[in-house]
DNA sequence: ACCCTAATGAGTTTCATTTTCATTTGCTTT
DNA sequence: AAAGCAAATGAAAATGAAACTCATTAGGGT
C-alpha cells in the first residue's frame, strides 16, 4: 500500500472522490517534488506544464483534499503563504524544519518526538495527534561562508 | 531591565526609535494581555479604548517593530492570522503551544528543548536560533466531555 | 446513450497585510 | 520658545493568498 498512482484511486474512492484526471495530475507532481515544499501556486505551476487546463481553485481544493484523505499535510514557513507535503505514513514519529535565515534552505530531520507528547498528555491530559517543530537559524553551509569571511566588512 | 514602561523606551532609543504615544499604548495593550494570543485587529481594537485615533497601519508596523527589538514574537496558530506574543527574555528555553481541536483553547507549557538545539548542532551543523513547536490534539477537558456522552448520537 | 451528481474553471470576493503619500509629531538646533 | 527635519502616523488604496459562486463538464452507474 501507500501512497503511489495505483494504491492512491483506492484513497479516494474509499472516502467516496473520484480519481480525476486534475487530481492524479496534482498527485503526479507532489510524487515528484517530494523533496520539496510547494505552494499552491507552485503546484498550480507545475501541474499547467502537463495539465494547461486546470484551474487555481481546483488546485486549492484538491490540496485541502489530500489533506483531508491523509496524502498530504500543510506547514507554515513563515513565507506568506501554506506549503505542502506528504503526510507522515506512520503516525508514530513526525519530521521537523528547518529554515535558515541566510539562505532560506529547508532542511528536514526526523527527530523522534513521541516523549514529548507522552510527557504532555501525563502532565495535563492533552493528546496530541499533530504537532510541527519548526526551527529557524543558521545552516552549516552559510555559517561556514561566514566564517569565510570574517574580517571583511563585506566590500 | 525587562520589559516594563520603564526599561521599554530604552529599549527603543537603543535602536533609535521614538517611544511615541501610540507605541506606549500599544505596550500597554501587550502587557495587559500577556496569557494572550492577540493578533493586529485584536490589538487595534483593544488599542482603540484607550487611542481612539490609532490607525490599524500603525499597530501593524509597531508590532513588526516589537518583534524586530526583541519585545514580541509572532506564532501562527493557523487560524488565518498572524499572532503575537512577549518574546521569552531568555532564549534559552522556548514555550510551545497545544491547540485544542475542539474547543481551540490554545495551551502553553514549557517544555527544555535545548537538547533538540544541540542534536540538530551536532548531527546538522545546524545553529537554532528561534524554534516554534505547535501541536494539535484534544484538550483534556474536551477529552473529558465526549467521555460523558460515550454512546449518546449527539441528539 | 442517458442521468445525476460530483468536480471543474473562470471570474469574483474576501480579508489579512502592506504600501503610498500627505500630514503630524517628537527631537534637536537655534 | 520658534524653526527645521526626519521619523512616525493615519486614511485610503493596493496587494496577494485563499475561498467562494455558478454555469459548464465529466465520471460512473443504469
Amino acid at each position: 500500500m501507500g501512497t503511489n498512482a495505483a494504491g492512491f484511486n483506492n484513497i479516494l474512492q474509499t472516502w467516496g472522490y473520484k480519481p480525476t484526471t486534475q487530481r492524479q495530475a496534482v498527485l503526479e507532481v507532489i510524487l515528484k517534488n517530494q523533496d520539496k515544499h510547494l505552494s499552491a501556486e507552485e503546484v498550480f505551476a507545475e501541474t499547467k506544464k502537463t495539465n494547461p487546463r486546470i484551474g487555481l481553485a481546483t488546485v486549492y481544493r484538491t490540496l485541502q483534499l489530500f489533506e483531508k484523505v491523509g496524502v498530504l499535510q500543510h506547514i507554515s514557513l513563515d513565507d506568506g503563504c501554506m506549503r505542502y507535503e506528504m503526510a507522515d505514513p506512520e503516525q508514530k514519529y513526525e519530521h521537523q524544519h528547518l529554515i535558515c535565515e541566510v539562505c532560506s534552505d529547508v532542511i528536514e530531520i526526523r527527530e523522534d518526538m513521541a516523549f514529548f507528547a507522552e510527557k504532555v498528555f501525563l502532565q495535563k491530559g492533552f493528546r496530541i495527534t499533530t504537532h510541527q517543530v519548526k526551527a529557524f537559524g543558521i545552516c552549516k553551509k552559510c555559517s561556514d561562508d561566514l566564517e569565510c569571511n570574517h574580517g571583511n566588512d563585506g566590500k
